[in-house]
DNA sequence: TCCGCCGTGTGACTTTATCACCGACACACC
DNA sequence: GGTGTGTCGGTGATAAAGTCACACGGCGGA
């Protein structure tokens, strides 16, 4: 009756789950860690598992015939790479590719294992919809967004969004136009812009956040 | 032993079936029409069902703020409305609508007898499964499209794809627009220079297609 | 030290989106 | 038959975004 320092305390969705849900998840799942840099799964290589992040995040992107890019969510912490679980049982090929952003402490569940517990248990079947909804709807957001909103609003959105607890952030205009699939070139103006206007300081490889206010009344604006 | 003339032959994923599913599909099921233009869900009003098509289609797409829309895919006779059942476990408002473009017959399975099937029946977990990754594959293609490609390709796929068995379409160039998530002037600039290349006939809502192959090769450039 | 790569800047041009407004047709109603 | 009224499509002007080609400078490795 001693409490085991679980992994499931991560996972608030799993909480409920009975006496030997637990015990099946216990015997199957694995403790697994990712270099920074990993590909998770991509074209050629299907997810064979499903996986429970501990730590770290993912950054999961399409890339296009052309080369191109684009960033369509991240899985954080506390989340599961759920959209994987579709071609995981369906078998089919993903045409994205996951990638570990930090390094990752991760659970590995099987794809039996996967399937008994959604069997067996209906906490965990909530669970696995209940992370398929919200990676959909990030999907149907990032439509949304490439669809109808101005590139100057979502640069400001993608800045504060990325920004950590300091206002400077380390990444190139490459990345930032992967981030919202599109051109270095279109984001190095817009940068440019925003520099012009004080909002910013730019760096090799450095962009500092100066008036994080403007941005973020830009990136409300409808 | 006869054989009941079942629903359940349009669904070749639910063939495999056991003897005891199938009752309960059958005790649970229910069979329903909805008239061209339901809206069999959108914001506000969440599906609540799992939707198994029999005949017509249903058209899925997203409404921006603006009161822009854009197609994300359709559900055909034989296919289910499955990314509505994310929802429907988890609770979660959709953005998204489906509208009944056709007259439509379909098994409505609820929320609970959904639930209790995929406790029972690992084919049908495959089956929700796969349908599943054939949505979410049809969104990440939509991305890639009004991300990457150029819209007078996306306009010539489009119309080889709405077009039946006649190469006369009926639809207004606005329809087109939302198909493709832009603008009407842009549809109508566009299909002007079809019609210039002697590739299209254009009517008030009727769009003919004169020269499909060249149309194809169009469509197919990368 | 020098070479080469990477990140960035920029000009010229094309494509796409936006805004404003117009005319034409279709249908209903007098 | 005329007269609204709403839908459909056409167009010009302008802005935003994407594309292409190339140039510059720093920095690290050979």
């Amino acid at each position: 009756m001693l409490t085991v320092p679980s992994w499931r305390a991560s996972f608030p969705g799993l909480a409920g789950i009975s006496e030997d849900v637990s015990r099946l998840l216990d015997k199957r799942a694995q403790a697994i860690q990712l270099k920074q840099g990993t590909v998770i799964f991509g074209p050629g290589n299907p997810a064979e598992n499903l996986l429970l992040l501990m730590s770290g995040t993912v950054r999961v992107q399409q890339l296009s015939e052309a080369g191109r890019e684009i960033v369509l969510y991240r899985v954080h912490a506390g989340e599961s790479c759920v959209l994987t679980t579709a071609c995981l049982l369906a078998f089919e090929d993903y045409s994205a590719e996951g990638i570990a952003e930090t390094d990752v402490e991760a659970i590995l569940i099987p794809r039996d294992a996967f399937d008994e517990l959604m069997a067996v248990s209906k906490d965990f079947r909530a669970f696995v919809f209940e992370a398929y909804s919200k990676r959909i709807t990030d999907l149907f957001l990032v439509i949304e967004e490439i669809a109808f909103k101005r590139l100057d609003i979502r640069v400001a959105q993608k800045l504060l969004e990325l920004k950590g607890a300091k206002n400077t952030l380390h990444l190139t205009h490459q990345q930032l136009a992967i981030e919202l699939g599109t051109a270095r070139e279109v984001i190095s103006r817009q940068l440019k812009e925003f520099e012009r206007r004080g909002w910013l300081g730019l760096g090799r490889g450095v962009i500092e956040l100066l008036d994080a206010v403007a941005l973020g009344r830009l990136a409300q604006t409808p």
